[in-house]
DNA sequence: CTGAAAGCGCTTACAG
DNA sequence: CTGAAAGCGCTTACAG
């Protein structure tokens, strides 16, 4: 790897101390601007790098974020994970931090606990939130700086979010402008805040119209290709009109199950879905989206953990916006 | 955070020197089972983890792995990357290093600098792999220790990979068994290592069973929806009974386009695909899949990573294997 | 404006 | 078997 060459050489080499380097470098303290210039240049001409770990540990910072991606997601998350993470890492970059990665369940913390008592980084963020979520919990307990994505349940945490309630709300607006009245919605499991965030959402535009909301069209903790194709056949019993998937994994069920009967969409029925994502991108026809650009929430948790950590004081709630687009699905 | 207890206080309170205490945890040195007894108890019962960066300071490790992640990724690979990710992460934490995540492209390397020049991991490994790749070249004029999943092109580089070329080869060959002769075969970008050993696994079951290869049945770099439609026309006018589709976006299209032209599958057409992943998990009917698993490419890869880095020797190329799922698409 | 020294929290020859 | 001391590569009061 070629001896990393450090501040000691760097200091050696120009007849300096290393504390005069080390202002050059950082712009602290007082230094003619002669001889910053001149450490500077040499630091650049032999491309030095200071140990970010040495640094870190005069500090006691170590510029690392601790990022814990849920294990027991569902394959609909990944690509939702994964846009959050990038959008994490950029921004953590663009300050000087790295991400540091950890899966956890709910269950089993372990990952979690490693890196915030080991020292390895600076705060947390939650990929993920439960109603009941023991991360967060720990990081309570242990007042560990942190901020989780979406809606915690538990104040006094700091929370970033899509706002899932007015999202849901505008689409069923929407829909309910379109005369459509017996609409249905198959989520996932309750124990998510996004699901109750929604279901309110979808509640509330009804009651903002003064429509009687249609009775027992809720379908919730729809977590597999069964129940799924069931919770179809009884929507279809109670002759809704529509049908909102929580999910693109769900939506993408109900098209297929729809299919298989011969159901047509929008003909028969029209079909809307969260997250305009990979599964239903080239369906034909083209769905109708609630979406949210992910990345975005995942720099906006970023950019927030970092302003907590350097001392500024952060929102408690931050709420990002979504996106409605109407397509043939419900034409 | 409630500050840290540190070796210094350990060592104080028990009266003892930080070499001590630092030899009953590590294990090295002569200490007498009493005392290290004593210490680990205490340890124990005052929940004191020591600090790693410290720790790796002084050893000069960071115990931190980079990972990059490639910033121009299809849609298609998130789900790899993210489940290579968990396999990677898990590893990972089984040694007690953790992952650093850098996102690059082939013309950015920014991030994949910063951590290797600013002593952020003791080694990177590449998610993917290109024909000609600038990272590639980096670590190795660096001469940092780094392992690639993906074959490489360039020998001298450690590299994990499923095998490709044997995958392909036998897929092909299975339906070679089932009469098949005109395969098409549709695929990604040429400059990518997988695209080229797949396309040879091909060739080679053709080649296995002196059965004359179909002609300008082949199409590469197709990237998007709109040219694997007009593929797809072409493929039909040119009379193929089979298509293989090298990942599972592009099936997906495949398929929709086949809907549109009301063609059966497998009536009409057989249809074969890469990865059993999201896309394909629901359809109707069951597609036939060459599939890998992911998760096992990450640990290996991670693995033979600290292999390096404590010294061992490791193997230059590994494969692993995969597995040929027959279902309705190709009956 | 500049530097010697102590310190961040560990490890590890070296000496006893 | 045990400890004082130097060192990992930085930063930062403190003194000049």
């Amino acid at each position: 790897m070629g001896k990393n060459i450090t501040i000691a050489d760097v200091a050696e080499e120009l007849g300096v101390s290393k504390t005069t380097v080390s202002r050059a470098m950082s712009g602290k303290g007082r230094i003619s601007e002669a001889t910053r210039q001149r450490v500077k240049a040499y630091m650049e001409e032999k491309n030095y790098k200071p140990n970010i770990i040495a640094q870190g540990l005069a500090k006691s910072k170590t510029y690392n974020i601790g990022v814990v991606m849920p294990s027991d997601y569902g394959i609909e998350d990944m690509s939702y994970f994964h846009n959050c993470l990038v959008g994490l890492q950029e921004m953590a970059a663009s300050y000087g931090y790295d991400i540091v990665l950890a899966v956890c369940s709910n269950n089993d913390l372990g990952q979690l606990k490693r890196i915030t008592s080991n020292g390895k980084v600076d705060g947390v963020i939650l990929m993920r939130t439960l109603i009941e979520d023991e991360a967060v919990k720990l990081l309570l307990k242990q007042e560990f700086p942190f901020v989780v994505i979406g809606i915690s349940g538990y104040n006094n945490v700091i929370q970033i979010e899509h706002n899932h309630f007015e999202g849901c709300r505008e689409l069923t607006l929407m829909l309910l402008m379109k005369k459509l009245r017996r609409i249905a919605v198959i989520g996932g499991s309750e124990a998510h805040m996004v699901t109750s965030s929604r279901i309110k959402g979808y509640k509330a535009a009804y009651g903002g119209m003064d429509i009687k909301l249609p009775d027992g069209l809720i379908y919730l903790n729809q977590d597999n290709p069964i129940m799924i194709e069931r919770a179809v056949d009884d929507i279809f019993l109670k002759g809704a009109d529509c049908i909102i998937c929580m999910d693109d994994a769900i939506c993408s069920v109900v098209l297929n199950k729809l299919r298989k009967e011969d159901i047509e969409v929008p003909a028969d029925i029209k079909i809307a879905s969260f997250f305009d994502s990979m599964i239903l991108k080239n369906n034909v026809p083209a769905i109708t989206t609630l979406s949210f650009d992910v990345q975005e929430i995942g720099k906006t948790a970023c950019k927030t953990l970092i302003d907590i950590l350097e001392g500024s004081r952060v929102k408690n709630i931050t709420y990002l916006g979504y996106k409605v687009e109407l397509k043939e699905s419900t034409r």
